[in-house]
Parts: C-alpha cells; sequence; structure tokens
DNA sequence: AGGCAATACTG
DNA sequence: CAGTAT
DNA sequence: GCCT
C-alpha cells in the first residue's frame, strides 16, 4: 500500500468514509498530522458546483472523536491541496493528466484542476445501483475478532464501509466488474431475474473490494460465488476486454428504451415492456399515456429530481426538519433518518425516517398529524401513496407508512422521502430493518430461520409447529435495541456503517 | 430440483 | 392477484 | 446463477 504523505502542502484528505481512513491509514499517522483536515469528498464536489471552499464542518470525518475534530476549525484556505494515493481512498483518479507524485501529493494545489480530472470519472449513476439498494461497497482487510464470528454465522465477513463512491472510481478492477455491474442492471431491471442480478451484484462487488488487479481467472479460484458460468464470462473479458453476450444486449435498442421507461419510479419490467408495446419510446411518449397510473405519474413529474441523489450535507439539514417538527409535535418521539443514510453513506438516493414514541401509545397517529404539519410549512409536496385506504397490514401491525417527496426551503431538488411510524415493542426492528443494507438484511434474516425464528421489520418470531403445520408464532421476541436482536441471533453487534454488504 | 428476505400499497 | 416498492 |  502507497504511503500517504501528510505533510505540507497538504492541507485537506479527502476519503469517501471514515472506515476507509481508519483502514488506510494508521491512527497515530492521523493524529500527529492533525493539521490536516479530513473531509468527505462531497466537500469538493459541492466547492466546486457552489465556484468557492466550502466551510468544512459539515463535511468533516470523525475518525477518532478525538484530534481530528478540534483540529483547524477555521481557518479555509484560499486553495486547497489534496493528498492522492493511500490505496483507493480518495477521490482523484492517479492516472491522468493532472501532476501527481506517487507519495500521493497533489504538486500544482490548483482546485479545478484536481476536480475537474475528478468529475470526468465519477460520471455514471443509474437506477438499481447507486440508489437504496446501494451496491457500491468497497472492502480493504480488517481482521479484527468479529470477523471469525461473522465467517462463522454468515459466511462472510463485513466489509468496511465503503460509502458512496461508485465501485468504478475505486476498484482496480473495473475492467472487468464494468461489464459485470452492467449484467446487474440488466438482470435487476430488464432481463426481470432478480436472484440472477444478485449473483452478479455480490461478484461484482468482491472483485471491486480486492486490492490487486485480477490478470486471470484462476486468481478468483477461492472465491465463493463464482461459479462454471460466471468464470467463463470473466475469462472472456480478460481475453477479449469485453463480453459478446453483453455487446448484443446493448445494441439491442429496445433494451435501452425498456431501461429508460423502468428509470422512472413505479414502473417497473411489466409496465415497461407494455408501454414499448404500445408503441412508445420516449418518456414525452409516457406522459401522453392515460392509463398510467399515481406512481409513475408522479416518477415522470419528478424524473429528474428523483434521479439526483441527496448529498449527505443535505441529508443532514432534511433530517433536522423532520426530527425538529416530530419533537416539536410529540416531546420525547424517538426520530432519526436511517437506511444509507445512517449507514454513512456519503450521499444517499432518497432518505428513510424511522419514529416511535416511548409512551407505547402516542405513535397512534402521530403519523398523519406529523405529514400534516410536514406540508404546511411547504415541507412535503406529494404523496406517493393513497393513504385513504388506510393501513393494509395483515395482523394490524400498527405500523404507519409514507412515501412522498419533500424539498428544503430554497433548495434545487425534491427529495424521496418516506417516514414509518412504529409502536415502541417493534422500533428495534423497524430501525434495523430500514437501516439495512438489503443484503444485510437478507442474511440476518437467512441467519434467523436457520435458527428457527422469522424476523421482519416488526419483530423476531420463532418457528412454531412440526412438518406440514410449520408456521411462525404470532408473538415476537421481545429486544429493545438492536444489538439484542443481533444479540439473539448470535451475532455480534454491527453498527450502522458495518452494514454496507 | 428448488430456494434465493419478507413485507406493504395499488388497482 | 400481479406489479412495484422498501 | 449459485448452493445444497
Amino acid at each position: 500500500m502507497p504511503t500517504l504523505s501528510l505533510e505540507p502542502p497538504v492541507t485537506h484528505v479527502l476519503a469517501s468514509g471514515p472506515d476507509r481512513l481508519r483502514s488506510s491509514a494508521k491512527a497515530e499517522d492521523l493524529e500527529r498530522h492533525s493539521c490536516v483536515m479530513f473531509l468527505r469528498y462531497e466537500w469538493i464536489e459541492d466547492s466546486l458546483k457552489e465556484g468557492k471552499l466550502m466551510p468544512p464542518d459539515p463535511y468533516r470525518l470523525i475518525v477518532h472523536n478525538t484530534s481530528i475534530e478540534k483540529s483547524l476549525t477555521s481557518s479555509t484556505t484560499t486553495t486547497a491541496t489534496v493528498a492522492v494515493g493511500c490505496l483507493q481512498m480518495l477521490i482523484a483518479p492517479i492516472a491522468g493528466p493532472q501532476k501527481l507524485n506517487h507519495k500521493g501529493k497533489e504538486e500544482s494545489g490548483a482546485l479545478g484542476e484536481v476536480v475537474s480530472s475528478m468529475i470526468g470519472k465519477e460520471g455514471k449513476q443509474k437506477k438499481g445501483r447507486g440508489g437504496e439498494s446501494d451496491s457500491e461497497e468497497e472492502r480493504t482487510k480488517e481482521e479484527d475478532c468479529r470477523g471469525d464470528i461473522l465467517t462463522r454465522y454468515l459466511g462472510t465477513t463485513a466489509p468496511a464501509a465503503a460509502d458512496a463512491l461508485e465501485p468504478c472510481s475505486t476498484s482496480l478492477n473495473t475492467h472487468i466488474t464494468r461489464i459485470l455491474w452492467e449484467l446487474h442492471d440488466l438482470y435487476e431491471g430488464v432481463l426481470d431475474d432478480g436472484n440472477r442480478a444478485l449473483i452478479y451484484r455480490k461478484v461484482a462487488s468482491e472483485i471491486d473490494k480486492l486490492s490487486y488487479k485480477v490478470t486471470s481467472a484462476s486468481q478468483l479460484d477461492k472465491m465463493e460465488g463464482i461459479g462454471q458460468s460466471t468464470r467463463v464470462k470473466i475469462k472472456e473479458i480478460l481475453r477479449t476486454g469485453k463480453l459478446e453476450m453483453l455487446e448484443v444486449l446493448l445494441a439491442n435498442p429496445k433494451v435501452s428504451v425498456l431501461q429508460l421507461f423502468m428509470s422512472v419510479w413505479g414502473i417497473g419490467p411489466k409496465t415497461a415492456t407494455e408501454m414499448y408495446n404500445r408503441g412508445y419510446r420516449t418518456l414525452e411518449d409516457l406522459k401522453r399515456e392515460s392509463s398510467l397510473e399515481r406512481m409513475p405519474r408522479l416518477g415522470l413529474k419528478y424524473y429528474a429530481d428523483i434521479l439526483q441523489r441527496i448529498p449527505r450535507v443535505e441529508a443532514v439539514e432534511l433530517e433536522k426538519v423532520v426530527v425538529g417538527v416530530a419533537k416539536e409535535l410529540y416531546p420525547g418521539v424517538l426520530a432519526q433518518a436511517t437506511g444509507s443514510f445512517r449507514r454513512g453513506k456519503a450521499s444517499c438516493g432518497d432518505i428513510d425516517f424511522v419514529i416511535s414514541h416511548p409512551d407505547g401509545n402516542s405513535h397512534r397517529g402521530l403519523l398523519a398529524k406529523l405529514v400534516a404539519r410536514l406540508t404546511d410549512i411547504q415541507f412535503i409536496s406529494d404523496g406517493l401513496q393513497d393513504r385513504s385506504r388506510g393501513p393494509q397490514a395483515p395482523g394490524h401491525y400498527e405500523v404507519d407508512t409514507y412515501m412522498g417527496l419533500c424539498k428544503l426551503q430554497g433548495a434545487r431538488h425534491y427529495r424521496r422521502i418516506d417516514i414509518k411510524v412504529y409502536p415502541i415493542r417493534a422500533h428495534p426492528f423497524g430501525l434495523l430493518h430500514f437501516t439495512g443494507n438489503d443484503i444485510f438484511n437478507r442474511r440476518i434474516r437467512e441467519l434467523a430461520k436457520k435458527k428457527g425464528y422469522k424476523l421482519n421489520d416488526h419483530g423476531l418470531f420463532p418457528t412454531v409447529g412440526e412438518g406440514q403445520n410449520i408456521r411462525s408464532g404470532t408473538e415476537s421476541i421481545p429486544c429493545a435495541t438492536e444489538r439484542e436482536i443481533l444479540e439473539k441471533l448470535g451475532m455480534p453487534y454491527l453498527e450502522p456503517h458495518e452494514r454496507n454488504w
């Protein structure tokens, strides 16, 4: 691993998240060099967007809870020198025209130069990736004691959080994984085979995590989850640089139209195909289709906004609004943003809230009041569901859900927002569920099942009965915290940022 | 060959 | 119920 | 498409 030089003239170190810093550099080094600011890479993105250097505070990475935070609070320099290198932790690409030496110092100190080279590389964002199904992960080796336990129970170790860096921006193996990710997107979408998509997602993210460049398929032999079929594809990629099958698919104009249609919130494979068969080819065409229902209508109306990711700094503000209003209406309320925000991602596809009240009663009717108030202050604009039917849950679990759109005063974009209100007994389960990510959820539910439980977002239910009439009980095992839930499953606690699987 | 998490809302 | 969503 |  290249060593990171933190000597002057380096003033800022950008990373995708705290773990990346922790795993890439010795803690002592970080402390010793506390004259350097450690920031999320959004800082430089936003700085470019705003045309000036942004204040560092909202972007700070808490590394040790100690020295980093108190360092250099105010002295915003007029130019920023970004240290580059340090494995894959930094945004600026190593290769390319910019002058970056091997030690990881940026020589000229020109903000624009570094940033512009970054922009070229960042590029692509698609539905199905980078959305809530955050499939951009990156791992560095981190052998702590929990690794063994996790391996034993789940057959894998938790990755260090990678936050929202696209795999393309950091991986040494994009020559392979770019194609695998495309296959994932296709199966997830047009080809309508989620299970197969899952395989590609898993393989691609595993390969993206490797710290060496793969030059031969045999290097992947020990990697589980790769079978005959994938191996053959990777061989072809290594041999020819491409995959015939993918080329053929992508050359098919129908495929791109379907993908376009499915990028609209509320349109899935079936509807996309239906619209294609009716002769539609563009989003403008779709707007003319009267049969489209509530969800896709709103999806079209807010198409461009919904596609935009939410920078973490903005998500922080969104959280303040919702939590603030909730507390004002219901003192003592438990309210927080979950989802990829809670997992520490640098940007989020949407923002999810989980709310409950410790008094065991106030959750009833809370959501309606909260939504009314948020609408009053013109924070919430449209609801994506028709709430008039009331909760439809079979066991009437008293879970209340809102899905809609919101906007900060003066902000550029409307944002997707989900709010769920739980009775207090189910709160930790709701939290666990909506913090995700989806892969993590699947694994712990699979584990729960193996251990004779059913885990969902409102409880942990022992499986009762045998043989034919095997079913789950109706009484959840009580758990007051997420930690307890994981303990009951025999798992060590994982911080939210450790759940980016 | 069958499972792959488990559930809510819409029309 | 099928479709889309989380 | 992988695992059991």
